[in-house]
DNA sequence: TGTCCTTTGAAGGTT
DNA sequence: AACCTTCAAAGGACA
């Protein structure tokens, strides 16, 4: 992505990824800024679930009960403090703290410390050098400290959350840390025990839909028996690896110390232990099916395998195997998005109701957009390691491997777009936001404002999240839908992460930026717009908040719904 | 049961 | 070079 590093090659472990604490002003300002920005998803997708509910008893008293809330700044602002108190509290305690809502990345830029190469996911010197060079105020417990993992408390562990976890008990960095451990998060307190998860109704907390925790608690209760590393936290659980590995084994590429710690990172997080000794069958030994495994039954495209790397065929992976499990489908490494997807999926659902997946992914399309410049650039970067580990790992693979094994895509009703497809694009109109200018009354014109307001992740990234933007979102109607008008391209997006943060002040952002909803410019909040810019907001900014602010104000959230057709 | 939906980004193919 | 297509995650909705 954008000038990460300067485009810095090889410096995994990037310095942003290091972004050291701010001032406790400006670190709580940001934290407010991210409580507010949660406060008004929780708002919108209130009024997401309110309108979906179709005016349901519960929207009015949900909404309802969402009001007395207090102010959230002073609020928060408040929670924040505790929050860093009790984190640091428990950081002199040497035990884990929880995070504060979002506080920043640097703490939680945690990299799984497991040594790939050790399977028992034993915490490797290096790893642990690492970590203290990279935490100094960490406390980096030994792997015979950590042995034991049911002395602390579950609140405390997980193997998905190291040493810090999210407000919702999502790392930001989650897919980096323990790449995809959702499946397997025995130490992960479920949210309904998190003390900040509150139930909007009682106050108190509240017990999760089951689907809230299905994606974090699916632990079947043999699997539950499993959970067989103390480090929990520490130590990747099974199948949860992101890319397949050849059942014949995997063959590292590389020497142990051609990885440096960001690079084992990836590797324990997703590729590992698992990696290692591989079990046939995509089953990890501890008999948990492993997830990483796509089984190549599922979908599987024959000649698929011809794009294998030579390593990939290395090996037999059994003898009574069938052909198709020697071809395990490897998964395309995560984009940023995706990885800020998977991360912010699960607080999201935590948030709210709503668990369409379309409709959160919209809201977590605004949000992305929203991210601070920093932020995103962490899981530019991520993806950037992701990328590389992945290339690293299969050197032979290639993204078109995959063509053909997922459905093929209905392509949409987007080609002629006749009269009446046009009024079903009406459908998913985008709400005007601008009144003279940049109008997405159509998906041309959404792509026509894109030209006027990149949407590249560069310009994203000049359009963060900030109290300014969480304070127009809020009153900024949002039209989601989850009906199709056409799928769009977004090729405009080509324009690859180049670095340069736009200077415009209209970022796209509403339910996407991209496809099939309109650009909504809206005001850049002060803090986002450059570092320099968190201070006094000039009046230009100020002026565009307060006609953005107004014009949200006067729109009603919109969702279109595919029943309201 | 399988696909769609929805998001952004990456990659590869096509024009 | 620009454009187009597919896939990556996720889970409810739908055929």
């Amino acid at each position: 992505m954008p000038q990460l590093n300067g485009g810095g090659g090889d410096d995994l472990g990037a310095n942003d990824e290091m972004i050291s604490f701010k001032d406790e002003g400006e670190q709580e300002e940001k934290i407010s800024e991210n409580v507010s920005a949660e406060r008004d998803l929780d708002d919108l997708k209130s009024s997401l679930v309110n309108e979906s509910e179709n005016n349901s008893s519960s929207s009015d008293s949900e909404q309802a009960e969402r009001r007395p809330q207090p102010r959230p700044d002073l609020d928060s602002y408040e929670k924040t403090r505790d929050y860093f108190s009790e984190a640091f509290r428990r950081q002199q305690d040497g035990g884990f703290f929880k995070s504060p809502h979002y506080p920043g990345y640097p703490i939680f830029m945690i990299p799984d410390l497991t040594n790939p190469y050790l399977s028992n996911g034993a915490l490797s010197p290096s790893a642990r050098t690492y970590l203290q060079m990279k935490w100094p105020l960490l406390d980096v417990p030994g792997a015979a400290g950590l042995k034991d993992s049911r002395s602390p408390t579950p609140g405390h562990l997980s193997n998905k959350v190291p040493v810090v976890q999210h407000a919702h008990h999502v790392h930001p960095l989650t897919p980096l840390i323990t790449y995809s451990n959702e499946h397997f998060s025995p130490g992960t307190p479920p949210s309904h025990l998190s003390p900040e998860i509150l139930d909007p109704k009682t106050g108190i907390p509240r017990t999760p839909h089951p689907s809230e925790l299905s994606p974090y608690y699916p632990l079947s209760p043999g699997a539950v028996g499993q959970i067989p590393h103390p480090l929990g936290w520490l130590v990747p659980q099974q199948g949860q690896h992101m890319y397949s590995i050849p059942p014949g084994g995997f063959r590292h590429p590389y020497p142990t110390l051609a990885m440096n710690a960001s690079m084992s990172s990836l590797v324990s997080s997703r590729f590992s232990p698992h990696m290692m000794p591989h079990h046939p069958h995509g089953m990890h030994q501890t008999g948990i099916p492993h997830p990483a495994i796509v089984s190549p039954a599922i979908k599987q495209e024959p000649n698929t395998h011809d794009h294998m790397s030579p390593s990939m065929h290395s090996k037999s992976p059994g003898p009574v195997k069938k052909e198709e499990d020697k071809k395990p489908h490897i998964k395309k490494p995560l984009n940023a998005f995706m990885l800020y997807m998977k991360e912010m999926r699960a607080k999201v659902v935590a948030e709210c109701t709503l668990k369409e997946s379309a409709a959160i992914n919209q809201i977590l399309g605004r949000r992305w957009h929203s991210l601070s410049r920093e932020e995103q650039a962490k899981y530019y970067e991520l993806a950037r390691k992701e990328r590389q580990l992945h290339s690293q790992l299969y050197p032979g693979w290639s993204a078109r491997d995959n063509y053909g094994k997922r459905k093929k895509r209905k392509r949409d009703n987007k080609p002629d777009s006749t009269p009446e497809d046009f009024s079903i694009s009406n459908k998913k109109q985008c709400v005007q936001y601008l009144p003279s200018e940049k109008m997405c009354d159509s998906p041309a014109s959404s792509h026509g404002s894109m030209l006027d307001s990149p949407a590249t992740p560069s310009a994203a990234l000049a359009s963060p999240a900030a109290p300014a933007a969480t304070h127009s979102e809020q009153a900024q109607p949002l039209s989601l839908t989850t009906k199709p008008e056409g799928r769009l391209h977004h090729h405009f997006l080509t324009g690859k992460p180049s670095g340069s943060a736009s200077s415009s002040i209209s970022i796209p952002i509403g339910t996407s930026g991209s496809h099939s909803t309109p650009i909504l410019p809206r005001p850049i909040p002060f803090s986002s717009l450059h570092h320099s810019m968190l201070s006094p907001p000039s009046p230009f900014h100020q002026a565009a908040l307060h006609s953005h602010h107004a014009l949200f104000q006067s729109q009603p959230l919109s969702l279109v719904t595919k029943s309201s057709d």
